[in-house]
DNA sequence: ACCTGAACACCGTTCAAGT
DNA sequence: ACCTGAACACCGTTCAAGT
């Protein structure tokens, strides 16, 4: 008879290690990921943890990817414009999902199968939509430029601390001297309505609008 | 007479301090960048540290705002394009200088003087040359999205493992199955002259004829 | 083949003590 | 006022051992 303390075995697998590190990432943030926390949640001791992954950064690895698998796959022969609106809402919206993704993309070494996929469809949109190959790199860089900066510009914002009002947040920043920030914060953002993320679209049309032209040009 | 593996006292400043943490987060990397390690340099030992600063997290705030000092602030009263431009350009060298500071960004709760002093400074320009509050708020989001990602995107790539040369790494990838990654890593990527950062003017001036239509429409 | 216990070399930080 | 020693509660990971 076996002990009732003992975890029955063969349930661990590297699918369910790496679910377990995603969920853990996104309810207790990215720094209570521990190999010793992940393994009491799956009832398992840390060094079990070891018999399917080599190391930590693999997992870090597979959740990375695992956010890469969540967005959209933009598809050639249909409107270009459309397609990478599309696409690049849905990586503005699992970044948003998953906001810890940001800071271990830094970090990775090797890019995972669905981050490969991603970079090959949005290739093949590009250069299908008649985007030359220096335009397609030019236009590449500059979109994921701004769906990743802007992500980054929103998990900078939800880290500032929120602890009173707005008002009090604001005046514990030396706005005495910065005029123009206390104008703005007054005038706009303290306003009913007003929303950082209002500028994302905004944003994404201008910055289609100039791969248009460059799409034109070259 | 004091003995002489004892460091003479009064050395210690918070300046000194954050200097040294800067440095070695430069030269080390940002893991590098230990309480321990960081006395140790300083010829101290650990817990003299905590005596300039409350702990860890105030080092952190302190080498991210050192970063933004670095950076051009942008007068009004000039043309706005190129202000814009140059001040862009700058915060790009600062964090290829400092490329951990992208990743502290993300989890700092206050922003510090220096990057007060920049915000206060785009500001004032946007609004100078006619950007309604609206339209500022847009431009603004639209261009630090720009250079943040475009950084993210470089480091991303710096972080890549490069042992071996290009062939050898793309070879390691399954480009297989990527009929596009790999014609585009052939016919372009691989080409002699080929630089990454080569996007960062095209997309800057793409950004900026942007903000002119922002600014013009509002 | 899969899991565990004990140990190692690290962290940041508290607390009480020295000069 | 400024610095230190020892200790605490954490990490990721190695190694040898159990079933």
């Amino acid at each position: 008879m076996s002990s009732p303390s003992r975890a029955p075995r063969h349930t661990l697998s590297r699918e369910r290690l790496v679910a377990a590190a995603l969920d853990l990432a996104d309810s207790e943030g990215i720094s209570a990921l521990t190999i010793r926390a992940l393994a009491s949640g799956l009832g398992v001791k840390p060094m079990a943890i070891y018999h399917h992954v080599a190391n930590k950064d693999e997992i870090l690895d597979a959740i990375v990817d695992a956010v890469y698998a969540e967005t959209y796959l933009p598809r050639p022969y249909a409107p270009w414009r459309e397609e990478l609106a599309r696409r690049t809402r849905s990586v503005h919206d699992a970044l948003n999902r998953h906001p810890w993704a940001l800071g271990l993309m830094e970090t990775r070494k090797a890019p995972g199968p669905a981050n490969l996929a991603s970079h090959e469809a949005v290739l093949e949109v590009l250069l299908t939509a008649g985007f030359s190959l220096g335009a397609t790199a030019h236009a590449y860089a500059t979109l994921d430029a701004f769906v990743y900066g802007f992500c980054l510009q929103e998990v900078m914002l939800d880290s500032i601390d929120l602890a009173g009002s707005a008002d009090d947040l604001l005046a514990g920043m030396n706005l005495t001297g910065h005029p123009r920030m206390a104008q703005f914060a007054a005038e706009h953002v303290l306003q009913p309505g007003y929303a950082f993320g209002d500028s994302f679209e905004v944003g994404l049309g201008l910055v289609l609008d100039g791969l248009e032209q460059l799409r034109r040009s070259a």
